[in-house]
DNA sequence: CTGAAAGCGCTTACAG
DNA sequence: CTGAAAGCGCTTACAG
């Protein structure tokens, strides 16, 4: 691997030179410069990242902390988050943390390891030591699609409760009266989502009946299948259904079908994320939609804010 | 941030010394172990990554190249990969490629200022100098899903061409004289099922109709979409079709249920990849299996073992 | 078992 | 406009 000395000696010149070039300074003799420029094209010369960013004390990387089992919202979102991110002139590096063992420790392990410029939290991790360190440390943060009580890093995301109240009511206001609800608790959307379904309700003056929430472990097509086997056990008296996530909407709908049901004209069922496969499935998903490249951009600026305010001071 | 520096002078003794603790070196006294091991508990130390990497000339880092349209069939390989990867001791960096500009030259300037332990391509680079560098500087490579004329770069990928021509084969012999096709041309893996497709025709002594190839631009569902509007224009008179990735046959198959037909009474569609959704569309989507789990673990391993000798003699 | 020293590849004041 | 020098944070022979 060729670096910057050998350049230097190739071109009869002194490193300093070369790195005015390579980083595009002013003050370097035109001649000189295409020299070099020739010497970095023939000999594919890219500066080694590692040195750089120890001597710039910085990485121009912004961290991605996300579940591995990241879902199509999620998926989509982190697309619009990289390449604003990218317009801005960093790199994205990602952590996938599992859902099982210590991997929320690791991440926050190797977190410290990187001299990261900020990070986009797109996991509700539950560890309070994360949060704490992030703050102490002043890493510039971005909470995406959930909040977190009681600090104040910033955070974009919908109302979830409301988005779930207007749309249920939607519903019962179509005359739904008997309505289930296929949710998690592992994060908080879907206990907000839940909130906005129990207030719908009430708001109609239909009382509230635990029997038709399924709560299930995850938000994924799969869960959605067990739930919608579940609540056909529990509580089968129902004539629509609201699944907190699209991709639980996708299992509930199968269960349904291979039941005999038709969705929609004996069941209906409603979504949240709108997700791009939503449309491509037979019945038709109805779904609340989020903003979705308009939360990807938000968060992408916020943390590029956050970043340069913090590192203010650092420049030359 | 504190650093080795200040835990060597809090503890009263060297970097050297703390850097051995750090590193789980014998030969340390085993109170002076225990105290700086307390240090950097209370401290929260962990080693500048740049700066180690640096030293040790590596990074114990795996690329990993990727479509940023990666398709539901390769998100689920990247994730056993990096599972596995992980396992084995590296941590896994992503390249998401774009497919408009300049993404491609972009991503080979990022990989050389890293220093990779490897790379592994899940992306059909065509760039020729991607390549060429891969092998000038030794880096080890594995390519997934497809592979590389003219070089010998380790490739793991199934006979796309062999399994397009058993299902399309099995489908004549159930009767369907006439087989439409989508496919795309972008993809070798796209080129090959195509190829199939049209040997198991030839084999069944069906004569080759160019009119049934529908070819798309990319292998999405809305490019399945496309496809079959396309098709029900061109060559409506089918019983059967072959989608050449189990997302463009969502897409048909959605095409096909609003134009009236019954899939799969009226009209059988079969696609490739065996995606984790594929199961929960409705209805039930026939496909050819990809050893998904095996194919992520062999990748894995590769990648491991050709890194562990590149790298060997670089070890202490 | 331990520390001083050198060096990894860069950038940037500083002094011409 | 240019180069010698210092320094970023670490690791590792080397010499005790």
């Amino acid at each position: 691997m060729v670096n910057i000395k050998d350049i230097a000696k190739q071109a009869g010149m002194s490193p300093s030179t070369v790195s005015r070039v390579v980083n595009g300074k002013k003050y370097v003799n035109s001649e000189k410069r295409a020299l070099i420029l020739k010497l970095i094209e023939e000999t594919d010369y890219v500066p080694d990242k590692a040195a750089r960013s120890m001597v710039l004390r910085r990485t121009y990387t912004v961290g991605i902390v996300i579940p591995d089992t990241f879902n199509m919202f999620q998926r989509q979102l982190f697309s619009i988050i990289e390449h604003q991110l990218e317009s801005f002139g960093y790199h994205t590096l990602f952590f996938f943390v599992k859902s099982e063992g210590a991997s929320e420790d690791e991440c926050l392990n190797r977190l410290k390891g990187e001299k990261l410029d900020g990070v986009i939290m797109m996991h509700e991790i539950r560890n309070p030591r994360f949060y704490e360190y992030l703050i102490r440390v002043g890493l510039p943060a971005v909470l995406a699609t959930f909040d977190h009580e009681g600090s104040d890093i910033p955070s974009i995301h919908v109302n979830e409760e409301q988005g779930a109240f207007d749309a249920v009511l939607h519903l019962v206001n179509l005359g739904h009266k008997k309505m289930n609800i296929i949710s998690g608790s592992a994060s908080s959307f879907g206990r907000q989502r839940t909130e906005g379904y129990f207030r719908a309700l009430e708001t109609a003056g239909i009382e509230r009946d635990e029997s038709r929430l399924i709560l299930t472990k995850s938000y994924t097509a799969e869960a959605g299948m067990y739930g919608m086997r579940d609540m056909l056990l529990r509580n089968p008296d129902f004539t629509a259904v609201f699944a907190v996530t699209d991709e639980l909407a996708i299992g509930a709908i199968r269960v349904l079908e291979d039941e005999g049901f038709r969705v929609p004209e004996d069941i209906s069922v409603i979504g949240f994320d709108d997700i791009d496969i939503s449309s491509y499935i037979v019945p038709r998903l109805t779904t609340i939609r989020q903003p979705l490249a308009d939360m990807g951009e938000r968060t992408a600026t916020l943390s590029h804010t956050h970043a340069q305010m913090h590192n203010q001071g650092k420049r030359s």
